[in-house]
DNA sequence: CTGTTAGCGCCTTCAG
DNA sequence: CTGAAGGCGCTAACAG
């Protein structure tokens, strides 16, 4: 309300009429070709800039230019911790570039999904960053902007994929229960589908474990995250059945480990001195719960900063053939594997 | 690349060629005139989008409406949890509005906020909604657009506000431990500055405890909430001071929680036997760690749902004075305060 | 060095 | 009911 005339936008029009110079003049010091400018008229044009306040309307520009240096980052449900996570090092990275980050959630429904592809378009997204539930999807079929995805593989969609090095952390992690002395071992994983991580940590496990004869190796894949019952009763037969042998729970992720740790309350098991108990993931909380869990960490900032540029890659045609950046994970041991 | 010619994005002009009509009949099939359209012409219309799988370009709406359906979520620091709970509630009701999301993160650096405060004006937000860390601002004094503030009020920025009802929820926690027999209580909280919530929960905290000669109030406000040796020093002090009284300790916020829970460990103290402990705010550790926290939990969802409908109608018009909405928060007992 | 002109894709009068 | 013309704010030739 301070400024002379009208409490409209200014635009570069109004710039140019009270800098006495033509638009082009003004669009050009705006683009910083300075070179191609007098003293006089960058300093007149500066000058009415700051009088009006003048800000470049990006909706112009981007329908000019036809790119908006916006991204988009998809989630398949923003309650997962491990997607906010990814998300932090996305939007340095994002920051750092000068794009702006548009955040979706599919909230796990497919017609969300679809209408969700279609905004992108509409709003000129130039690239997508997305942390997928489901594998196939014939949404992603036609889809056909850049994208990165995090963590796992989607079938339906070509594309760069940045996540953990899952064999690598898998064989550490099963490698350190085995050399602590663990005999028997339960790993715990929600539904597997053709979900890459989840498929790999497993099977990494099961071969470890099938290699040494003395020790026992379990698997048991939850049907849903929500299944009290069944975790429950799945950790009191392994432990009735392995009764005086060393045992340990592995999680297959953050929210697994969760899930565990409120069941061997229930049934009144306390982990690093009844059970050993390891989880991937490193949930903020693994070093306040009991004496603590082991984790292994995943360098989900680092995930995410590199998915962005991944995706800025692509944007600027520097496109090679689809890449797959695999993080190597961090074992941090705590009192839970004693 | 299965459709029939370019492989550039298809305007409003190829459907109208395709369609054999104006375009203007294609703007106003786009925008629903259906009443003005005949049957024929609306099937030919629908037909050539379909074939040309035509996205109408929100930029150039935007540019010609001068609205984009773009709203902005600032984040002071992302990596707050409460602001990523909130954010679900906020993201739930733009969804249902149609709105989109823009998520920015000042990172605590002033430079970076007046950067993003210059962006919304080029990207033509419509509103926007903050949690800010400072509520002095002088960035905030030049800015013009619809504004809501969560959690906390901003000097420098009239604007609407959700969040807890303080009054309520910190009488709640401190009745709830005086009816419960402690004796002696340690508020925490993080420096108070002059925001608004740390200020009323401590001011209720004192007020109660006052009012109770049998029961004594403290208040230690940390300086930086890195600062573990403040915190242990504290504590033990605190704990000496009062040898045999019940005494509890309570967390200002979720962050503090995790503090007092890590130094409690350190210090070897357990809560529930040792010391009470409860927490504002309900992270989704608190019913894991040791006998569980109990937590005076907010309706985070429901505020950034709010939020966001308080957003909605200020950019819609409705605007009286500026509005408050306070939240009562609820009281979830566990065994940290047995 | 500088300004004129012509659109970007869409919506909105205003005439048919 | 339908379409032609103009313009949103900006940039990119193309001339001076």
């Amino acid at each position: 309300m301070k400024t002379t005339a009208s409490n409209k936008k200014a635009t570069i029009n109004d710039v140019a009429t009270l800098a006495n110079v033509g638009k082009t003049s003004v669009s050009r010091y705006l683009n910083g070709e300075f070179a191609v400018l007098s003293e006089s008229m960058q300093t007149k044009i500066a000058h009415a800039i700051e009088v009006l306040n003048y800000q470049p309307s990006q909706i112009a520009r981007s329908m000019k230019r036809g790119h908006t240096k916006l991204i988009a980052l998809i989630f398949a449900d923003i309650t997962n911790p491990y997607s906010i996570d990814v998300m932090q090092g996305i939007e340095a990275a994002s920051r750092e570039y000068g794009y702006i980050l548009l955040v979706f959630n599919t909230n796990n429904e497919i017609e969300r999904e679809k209408h969700i592809l279609q905004l992108l378009f509409s709003y000129q997204v130039e690239g997508v960053i997305i942390h997928a539930l489901r594998t196939h999807d014939r949404n992603f079929k036609q889809f056909s902007l850049p994208t990165v995805s995090i963590d796992r593989q989607i079938h339906d969609l070509p594309c760069d994929v940045v996540g953990l090095d899952n064999d690598q952390a898998s064989t550490a992690v099963t490698r350190y229960l085995l050399d602590s002395g663990f005999e028997a071992m339960l790993f715990v994983t929600e539904t597997i589908d053709d979900i890459q991580p989840r498929q790999k940590r497993t099977m990494v496990f099961k071969q470890m474990t099938a290699e040494h004869p003395h020790c026992i190796g379990e698997v048991i894949e939850l049907n849903s995250s929500k299944n009290q019952q069944q975790l429950d009763s799945a950790i009191s037969k392994f432990c009735s059945k392995h009764r005086g042998m060393r045992k340990a729970i592995i999680a297959v992720n953050g929210a697994v480990t969760l899930d565990i740790s409120l069941a061997l309350k229930r049934l009144k098991l306390e982990w690093g001195r009844d059970i050993g108990l390891i989880g991937f993931d490193d949930p903020i909380w693994a070093s306040v719960v009991g004496v603590g869990i082991t984790t292994l960490k995943q360098p989900t900032f680092q995930i995410g900063y590199t998915a962005f540029q991944l995706l800025y890659e692509r944007i600027h045609g520097n496109s090679t053939d689809f890449r797959n950046v695999f993080y190597p994970g961090e074992l941090i041991v705590r009192e839970s594997t004693e």
